[in-house]
DNA sequence: ATCCTCGGTTCCCTATTGTAACCAAGGCTG
DNA sequence: CAGCCTTGGTTACAATAGGGAACCGAGGAT
Protein backbone atom coordinates (compact mmCIF):
# COMPACT_ATOMS: atom_id res chain seq x y z
CA UNK A 1 0.00 0.00 0.00
CA UNK A 2 2.43 2.27 0.81
CA UNK A 3 5.04 0.60 -1.28
CA UNK A 4 5.03 0.24 -5.19
CA UNK A 5 2.61 -3.11 -4.57
CA UNK A 6 3.29 -4.61 -7.77
CA UNK A 7 6.84 -4.60 -8.78
CA UNK A 8 8.99 -3.16 -6.41
CA UNK A 9 12.31 -4.99 -6.06
CA UNK A 10 12.68 -5.75 -2.34
CA UNK A 11 9.61 -4.79 -0.09
CA UNK A 12 11.89 -5.14 2.75
CA UNK A 13 12.50 -1.73 5.19
CA UNK A 14 10.00 0.78 4.47
CA UNK A 15 8.08 1.42 7.44
CA UNK A 16 7.39 4.74 8.96
CA UNK A 17 9.40 4.58 12.19
CA UNK A 18 12.86 3.69 10.03
CA UNK A 19 13.05 7.82 9.63
CA UNK A 20 14.16 8.50 12.71
CA UNK A 21 18.04 7.20 12.11
CA UNK A 22 20.62 10.18 13.45
CA UNK A 23 18.26 12.24 15.96
CA UNK A 24 20.69 14.62 15.66
CA UNK A 25 19.10 16.21 12.73
CA UNK A 26 15.82 15.38 13.33
CA UNK A 27 15.13 19.32 13.62
CA UNK A 28 16.18 22.08 11.36
CA UNK A 29 16.80 24.13 15.12
CA UNK A 30 19.21 21.67 16.40
CA UNK A 31 21.99 22.94 17.52
CA UNK A 32 24.95 20.39 16.33
CA UNK A 33 22.95 20.82 13.09
CA UNK A 34 23.29 25.15 13.64
CA UNK A 35 27.29 24.59 14.64
CA UNK A 36 28.16 22.18 11.43
CA UNK A 37 26.58 24.80 9.36
CA UNK A 38 29.26 27.04 10.47
CA UNK A 39 31.96 25.44 10.73
CA UNK A 40 31.14 23.47 7.30
CA UNK A 41 31.66 26.59 5.75
CA UNK A 42 33.60 27.54 2.61
CA UNK A 43 35.55 30.53 4.43
CA UNK A 44 35.27 29.18 7.64
CA UNK A 45 37.19 25.92 7.01
CA UNK A 46 40.28 27.70 5.29
CA UNK A 47 40.44 30.79 7.36
CA UNK A 48 40.64 27.55 10.49
CA UNK A 49 42.99 26.10 8.43
CA UNK A 50 45.36 29.04 8.08
CA UNK A 51 45.28 30.45 11.60
CA UNK A 52 46.38 26.79 12.63
CA UNK A 53 50.61 27.64 11.55
CA UNK A 54 50.37 31.03 13.18
CA UNK A 55 48.37 34.32 14.04
CA UNK A 56 47.32 36.64 11.19
CA UNK A 57 46.25 39.84 10.34
CA UNK A 58 43.06 41.11 9.09
CA UNK A 59 45.25 42.12 5.83
CA UNK A 60 46.99 38.58 5.80
CA UNK A 61 44.45 36.58 5.85
CA UNK A 62 42.55 38.38 3.18
CA UNK A 63 45.95 38.08 0.76
CA UNK A 64 45.99 33.96 1.66
CA UNK A 65 42.80 33.60 0.62
CA UNK A 66 42.08 34.05 -2.82
CA UNK A 67 38.47 34.98 -3.97
CA UNK A 68 37.36 36.27 -0.42
CA UNK A 69 35.80 39.79 -0.37
CA UNK A 70 36.22 41.71 2.62
CA UNK A 71 32.89 41.94 4.07
CA UNK A 72 32.44 37.83 4.08
CA UNK A 73 36.11 37.91 5.95
CA UNK A 74 34.56 40.16 8.23
CA UNK A 75 31.43 38.24 8.59
CA UNK A 76 33.34 34.35 9.22
CA UNK A 77 36.00 35.95 11.48
CA UNK A 78 33.09 37.54 13.65
CA UNK A 79 31.08 34.34 13.60
CA UNK A 80 33.76 32.01 14.45
CA UNK A 81 35.33 34.56 17.36
CA UNK A 82 31.40 34.27 18.79
CA UNK A 83 31.88 31.03 18.81
CA UNK A 84 34.43 30.93 20.98
CA UNK A 85 36.73 29.41 18.00
CA UNK A 86 39.12 32.38 17.15
CA UNK A 87 40.49 35.09 19.47
CA UNK A 88 40.49 38.50 18.20
CA UNK A 89 43.23 40.74 19.32
CA UNK A 90 42.92 44.67 18.42
CA UNK A 91 46.12 47.05 19.09
CA UNK A 92 45.42 50.67 19.45
CA UNK A 93 47.34 52.04 16.98
CA UNK A 94 47.13 53.55 13.45
CA UNK A 95 46.86 52.47 10.83
CA UNK A 96 44.59 49.35 13.25
CA UNK A 97 46.29 46.24 14.06
CA UNK A 98 44.17 43.20 14.57
CA UNK A 99 45.09 39.73 15.24
CA UNK A 100 44.02 36.69 14.75
CA UNK A 101 45.08 33.05 16.48
CA UNK A 102 42.92 30.36 16.52
CA UNK A 103 41.39 29.41 20.84
CA UNK A 104 42.42 25.79 22.30
CA UNK A 105 38.54 25.32 20.97
CA UNK A 106 39.98 26.46 17.64
CA UNK A 107 42.85 24.03 17.68
CA UNK A 108 40.95 20.48 18.18
CA UNK A 109 38.57 21.85 15.53
CA UNK A 110 41.99 22.22 13.35
CA UNK A 111 42.48 18.65 13.71
CA UNK A 112 39.31 17.27 12.34
CA UNK A 113 39.16 20.16 9.68
CA UNK A 114 42.63 18.90 8.65
CA UNK A 115 41.62 15.12 8.28
CA UNK A 116 39.10 16.47 5.67
CA UNK A 117 41.81 18.63 4.07
CA UNK A 118 44.16 15.68 3.95
CA UNK A 119 41.03 13.35 2.78
CA UNK A 120 40.40 15.62 -0.10
CA UNK A 121 44.14 15.94 -1.14
CA UNK A 122 44.22 11.91 -0.82
CA UNK A 123 41.28 11.47 -3.09
CA UNK A 124 40.67 14.36 -5.52
CA UNK A 125 42.12 12.18 -8.25
CA UNK A 126 39.34 10.03 -7.82
CA UNK A 127 37.07 12.32 -7.29
CA UNK A 128 38.31 14.27 -10.62
CA UNK A 129 38.25 11.07 -12.84
CA UNK A 130 34.74 10.02 -11.64
CA UNK A 131 33.61 13.51 -12.48
CA UNK A 132 35.35 12.92 -16.18
CA UNK A 133 33.55 9.58 -16.71
CA UNK A 134 30.06 10.89 -15.05
CA UNK A 135 30.08 13.71 -17.64
CA UNK A 136 31.13 11.65 -20.03
CA UNK A 137 28.10 8.80 -19.22
CA UNK A 138 25.59 12.28 -19.22
CA UNK A 139 26.64 13.37 -22.72
CA UNK A 140 25.92 10.16 -24.34
CA UNK A 141 22.80 9.88 -23.00
CA UNK A 142 21.87 13.20 -25.04
CA UNK A 143 22.29 11.39 -28.23
CA UNK B 1 57.15 51.21 6.65
CA UNK B 2 54.98 48.67 6.14
CA UNK B 3 53.97 48.23 9.31
CA UNK B 4 52.23 50.80 11.71
CA UNK B 5 55.99 52.14 12.39
CA UNK B 6 55.53 53.86 15.14
CA UNK B 7 53.66 51.75 18.17
CA UNK B 8 52.62 49.25 16.73
CA UNK B 9 53.63 46.07 19.36
CA UNK B 10 55.76 43.28 17.79
CA UNK B 11 57.35 44.29 14.08
CA UNK B 12 58.46 40.67 13.69
CA UNK B 13 56.09 38.85 11.19
CA UNK B 14 55.21 40.91 8.46
CA UNK B 15 56.97 40.09 4.93
CA UNK B 16 55.50 39.50 1.93
CA UNK B 17 56.87 36.04 1.22
CA UNK B 18 55.10 35.00 4.53
CA UNK B 19 52.00 34.59 3.14
CA UNK B 20 51.65 31.86 0.75
CA UNK B 21 51.79 29.37 3.99
CA UNK B 22 49.45 26.74 2.10
CA UNK B 23 49.79 26.02 -1.40
CA UNK B 24 46.17 24.26 -1.51
CA UNK B 25 44.23 27.27 -0.83
CA UNK B 26 46.65 30.07 -3.00
CA UNK B 27 44.22 29.97 -6.15
CA UNK B 28 40.69 29.86 -5.90
CA UNK B 29 40.64 27.14 -8.81
CA UNK B 30 42.22 25.04 -7.12
CA UNK B 31 40.97 21.60 -7.29
CA UNK B 32 41.10 20.56 -3.41
CA UNK B 33 39.81 23.50 -2.52
CA UNK B 34 36.58 22.81 -5.17
CA UNK B 35 35.92 19.52 -3.56
CA UNK B 36 36.15 20.77 -0.06
CA UNK B 37 32.92 23.25 -0.82
CA UNK B 38 31.31 20.69 -2.44
CA UNK B 39 32.20 18.64 0.69
CA UNK B 40 31.96 20.46 3.25
CA UNK B 41 28.73 21.66 2.65
CA UNK B 42 25.14 21.67 4.62
CA UNK B 43 23.19 19.35 3.01
CA UNK B 44 25.98 16.94 1.52
CA UNK B 45 26.98 16.63 4.72
CA UNK B 46 23.78 15.23 6.21
CA UNK B 47 23.42 13.27 3.06
CA UNK B 48 26.79 11.23 3.67
CA UNK B 49 26.53 10.81 7.15
CA UNK B 50 22.92 9.21 6.72
CA UNK B 51 23.72 6.96 4.06
CA UNK B 52 26.73 5.50 6.48
CA UNK B 53 24.23 3.36 7.90
CA UNK B 54 22.03 2.36 5.18
CA UNK B 55 21.03 2.38 1.90
CA UNK B 56 18.29 5.27 1.42
CA UNK B 57 15.34 6.35 -0.75
CA UNK B 58 14.29 9.44 -2.11
CA UNK B 59 12.08 9.97 -0.01
CA UNK B 60 13.45 8.79 3.06
CA UNK B 61 16.19 11.02 2.88
CA UNK B 62 13.80 13.99 1.97
CA UNK B 63 11.88 13.44 5.48
CA UNK B 64 15.32 12.44 7.44
CA UNK B 65 17.07 15.65 6.68
CA UNK B 66 14.52 18.75 8.06
CA UNK B 67 14.46 21.48 5.93
CA UNK B 68 15.83 20.76 3.08
CA UNK B 69 13.93 21.17 -0.20
CA UNK B 70 13.37 18.60 -2.56
CA UNK B 71 15.58 21.35 -5.39
CA UNK B 72 17.99 21.26 -3.25
CA UNK B 73 18.03 17.64 -2.21
CA UNK B 74 18.37 16.75 -5.66
CA UNK B 75 20.88 19.17 -6.48
CA UNK B 76 23.21 17.95 -3.66
CA UNK B 77 22.43 14.07 -4.87
CA UNK B 78 23.55 14.62 -7.83
CA UNK B 79 26.96 16.32 -6.99
CA UNK B 80 27.77 13.43 -5.07
CA UNK B 81 26.90 11.03 -7.43
CA UNK B 82 29.12 12.88 -10.18
CA UNK B 83 32.01 13.20 -7.44
CA UNK B 84 31.95 9.38 -6.93
CA UNK B 85 30.51 8.94 -3.45
CA UNK B 86 27.04 7.79 -3.64
CA UNK B 87 25.37 5.91 -6.27
CA UNK B 88 22.32 6.42 -7.45
CA UNK B 89 20.44 2.88 -8.40
CA UNK B 90 16.93 3.38 -10.62
CA UNK B 91 14.05 0.97 -10.68
CA UNK B 92 11.90 1.12 -13.48
CA UNK B 93 8.92 0.61 -11.36
CA UNK B 94 5.42 2.59 -11.23
CA UNK B 95 6.47 5.09 -8.67
CA UNK B 96 9.57 5.34 -9.37
CA UNK B 97 12.25 3.80 -7.10
CA UNK B 98 15.36 4.89 -6.96
CA UNK B 99 18.25 3.78 -3.93
CA UNK B 100 20.88 6.24 -2.88
CA UNK B 101 24.03 4.32 -0.98
CA UNK B 102 27.99 5.79 0.06
CA UNK B 103 30.13 4.14 -2.80
CA UNK B 104 33.31 2.96 -1.25
CA UNK B 105 34.74 6.18 -1.50
CA UNK B 106 32.24 8.11 0.09
CA UNK B 107 32.50 5.56 3.08
CA UNK B 108 35.99 6.30 3.55
CA UNK B 109 34.76 10.55 3.20
CA UNK B 110 32.30 9.16 5.64
CA UNK B 111 34.40 8.70 8.72
CA UNK B 112 36.30 12.15 8.45
CA UNK B 113 32.62 13.76 8.34
CA UNK B 114 31.74 11.22 11.50
CA UNK B 115 34.97 13.24 13.29
CA UNK B 116 33.17 17.01 12.35
CA UNK B 117 29.92 15.49 13.53
CA UNK B 118 31.49 14.33 17.03
CA UNK B 119 33.57 16.96 17.35
CA UNK B 120 30.78 19.37 17.53
CA UNK B 121 28.54 17.08 19.58
CA UNK B 122 31.11 17.02 22.27
CA UNK B 123 31.55 20.80 22.44
CA UNK B 124 28.67 22.26 21.40
CA UNK B 125 28.50 23.31 25.09
CA UNK B 126 31.23 25.51 25.23
CA UNK B 127 30.47 26.79 21.38
CA UNK B 128 26.70 27.45 23.30
CA UNK B 129 28.47 28.90 26.23
CA UNK B 130 30.97 31.09 24.22
CA UNK B 131 28.14 32.13 21.98
CA UNK B 132 26.25 33.79 25.25
CA UNK B 133 29.06 35.50 26.75
CA UNK B 134 30.27 37.28 23.54
CA UNK B 135 26.51 38.00 22.96
CA UNK B 136 27.14 39.71 26.09
CA UNK B 137 30.19 41.60 25.56
CA UNK B 138 28.58 42.87 22.46
CA UNK B 139 25.36 44.30 24.33
CA UNK B 140 27.30 45.85 27.13
CA UNK B 141 29.17 47.58 24.33
CA UNK B 142 26.16 48.96 23.47
CA UNK B 143 25.81 51.05 26.87
C1' DA C 1 47.25 70.33 3.59
C1' DT C 2 46.97 66.14 1.56
C1' DC C 3 47.83 61.31 1.11
C1' DC C 4 48.51 56.87 2.94
C1' DT C 5 47.56 52.75 5.79
C1' DC C 6 44.42 49.00 7.93
C1' DG C 7 40.36 47.17 9.16
C1' DG C 8 36.37 47.59 8.59
C1' DT C 9 31.05 49.21 7.00
C1' DT C 10 27.61 50.38 3.56
C1' DC C 11 25.24 50.11 -0.72
C1' DC C 12 23.88 47.89 -4.75
C1' DC C 13 23.42 44.11 -7.76
C1' DT C 14 24.00 39.27 -9.02
C1' DA C 15 23.88 34.35 -7.82
C1' DT C 16 22.39 30.78 -5.01
C1' DT C 17 18.66 28.81 -2.46
C1' DG C 18 13.85 28.16 -0.97
C1' DT C 19 8.69 27.65 -2.33
C1' DA C 20 5.37 25.93 -4.78
C1' DA C 21 3.29 24.22 -8.72
C1' DC C 22 3.57 20.99 -12.25
C1' DC C 23 4.77 16.45 -14.65
C1' DA C 24 5.19 11.40 -16.19
C1' DA C 25 3.66 6.75 -16.02
C1' DG C 26 1.25 3.21 -14.68
C1' DG C 27 -1.73 0.86 -10.90
C1' DC C 28 -5.98 1.10 -8.23
C1' DT C 29 -10.75 2.66 -7.38
C1' DG C 30 -15.29 3.52 -8.56
C1' DC D 1 -12.80 3.55 -18.64
C1' DA D 2 -12.24 8.31 -16.11
C1' DG D 3 -9.93 10.02 -12.56
C1' DC D 4 -6.84 9.70 -8.54
C1' DC D 5 -2.78 7.92 -6.26
C1' DT D 6 2.11 7.15 -5.94
C1' DT D 7 7.49 8.61 -6.35
C1' DG D 8 11.02 11.24 -7.94
C1' DG D 9 11.81 14.56 -10.03
C1' DT D 10 11.72 19.61 -13.09
C1' DT D 11 10.40 24.34 -13.75
C1' DA D 12 9.18 29.17 -12.67
C1' DC D 13 9.31 32.53 -9.51
C1' DA D 14 10.51 34.85 -4.75
C1' DA D 15 13.69 35.50 -1.05
C1' DT D 16 18.09 35.63 0.77
C1' DA D 17 23.03 35.31 0.80
C1' DG D 18 27.14 36.78 -1.24
C1' DG D 19 30.38 39.59 -4.33
C1' DG D 20 32.29 44.33 -5.84
C1' DA D 21 33.28 48.70 -5.11
C1' DA D 22 33.06 52.92 -2.75
C1' DC D 23 33.52 55.10 1.53
C1' DC D 24 35.24 55.92 6.41
C1' DG D 25 38.21 57.18 10.63
C1' DA D 26 42.39 58.25 12.91
C1' DG D 27 46.70 59.71 12.84
C1' DG D 28 51.59 59.46 10.81
C1' DA D 29 54.40 60.52 6.66
C1' DT D 30 55.39 63.74 2.72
Amino acid sequence: MEEGTSNSPSDCCSTDRDYDIHQWDAREDCEVRQILDRIADKWSLLVIALLEKRTLRFTELRKSIDGISQRMLTTTLRQLERDGLIERTVYPVVPPRVDYALTELGCTLHETIKALVVWTETNQAKIISARRSYDERASEKLW
